[in-house]
DNA sequence: ATATCCATTATGTCCATACATAAAAACGCC
DNA sequence: GGCGTTTTTATGTATGGACATAATGGATAT
């Protein structure tokens, strides 16, 4: 008559650890019963119970050490992820249409905070690129864009003309690792005229720099156009 | 004498795959080998190769559906995680001191806007708090928080003198869900003196609000102060 | 008392197998 | 040929068993 008492599958096994955790039945600090423990209690596998609490850990609400066994996290780092995507589809998924404009293309010597920044040797040789990208005509986003001909040779030749670097990097060169700065610039020089802005005015930035395996392939700032916000959900 | 040929363990076979995709030995849509035929291949079992692939997918590289297989992402969305931690833990990370201090406190009827963002009933009561957080005592960030008084009683009998609300709340009531917007706004208002800013100066904002299971608890802004950068590597 | 070694233990990973499930492909029917 | 049904297939998940590994805590020796 009665349903199943127990959690069935990991998700259910996850599930019912968080609720644990969320009703302080394991207040922060708490050590949580063994995987074979909880596998018995919930009458699973020790796998079942392993992934669920793999899971958890992944996401930082609990810790877990060899031997030491796991804990419920003190000041829970949660992770929030946000999705990088071409900037041509997070124009498109907002139901606008996409345009891309190239401004500028210069091949020329890194620059010394360039150089340091990308681990390049000193005046390596760069492609330095600017661009616009625009949704339904109105400006999206300010690429300001330096690859290092060095590990991308192929850029060289690429005219960049039609397709964005963005776009070019995305499908040539996939990284394998990524590092990104946000934060709030101030609108001045040419960014008044592309983005059309006021002097002065807020803008969202983000730079990225990019490496493939170990090895720095290009470095990018996004000055995001008036009103953006970068959305997420945990 | 020679040395494995085939990747072994979850980490090998996840790593191998990655490559053939880098490499472009498996092209953006291409259709990957099952499961079962990667198993053979490398000969291990089906499990560790179901691991490495299930890790690619939820990174974005490559996308699977039952029966149809497994591909190539065309156009891969990279997942950055961004870790959310206290406020405190943030400032001493970087190695400074911390302090916060209470602004103003205040039991009211919630605005239409927050009823709106929040599904509150009309009116309901919310606490309205503003606070500074610090940095080796220079500003740090500025709270504007509200807290559905419905949803947290407790809220109503702490005082926030010393304890601030992004620490009380995440100790007394962890959240299950949240949704972070991030943007640059300009400096007006208050903020000017709270955190020693120019009037129009670019400040990196985040509105904050946050569920447990479906229910909205609070909802925040916080204006970090000059120079702030949100940094995460993938 | 202190340092070193070793047994214990919880997690980490792997395996072979089994069954569930979604969806494409093949089939049969009209 | 077009349409609904069945079959096939790749992924998704669970099981029980096994061994690896890290870290702890106690036993032992200095």
């Amino acid at each position: 008559m009665d349903g199943p008492r127990h959690p069935v599958g990991f998700r259910a096994v996850k599930a019912e650890i968080l609720d644990r955790i969320r009703t302080k039945t394991w207040p922060p600090g708490t050590r949580l019963p063994s995987e074979m423990d909880l596998a018995e209690e919930f009458d699973c596998a020790r796998a079942t119970v392993n992934r669920a609490m793999r899971e958890l850990a992944d996401s930082g609400v609990i810790d877990r050490k060899r031997k030491a066994g796991t804990r419920v996290s003190e000041a829970p780092v949660r992770q929030a992820t946000i999705g990088i995507q071409r900037i041509r589809d997070e124009v498109e998924r907002s139901g606008a249409a996409y345009r891309y404009a190239l401004v500028s293309r210069a091949l020329l010597a890194a620059p010394d905070w360039l150089a340091a920044r990308l681990e390049l040797a000193p005046r390596a040789r760069v492609l330095h690129l600017e661009c616009m990208h625009y949704s339904d005509s109105s400006p999206f986003l300010f690429e300001d864009r330096w690859i290092s001909i060095d590990a991308v040779p192929a850029a060289e030749h690429a005219g960049f003309e039609s397709v964005s670097p963005n776009e070019w990097l995305v499908r040539e060169m996939p990284f394998t690792d990524a590092e990104f700065a946000m934060f709030a610039s101030s609108a001045g020089g040419k960014l008044l005229e592309f983005l059309s802005v006021a002097p002065g005015e807020p803008l969202f930035t983000v730079e990225r720099t990019t490496w493939i395996e170990g090895r720095s392939i290009t470095f990018a700032r996004l000055f995001y156009g008036r009103g953006y916000r970068l959305t997420t959900r945990t």
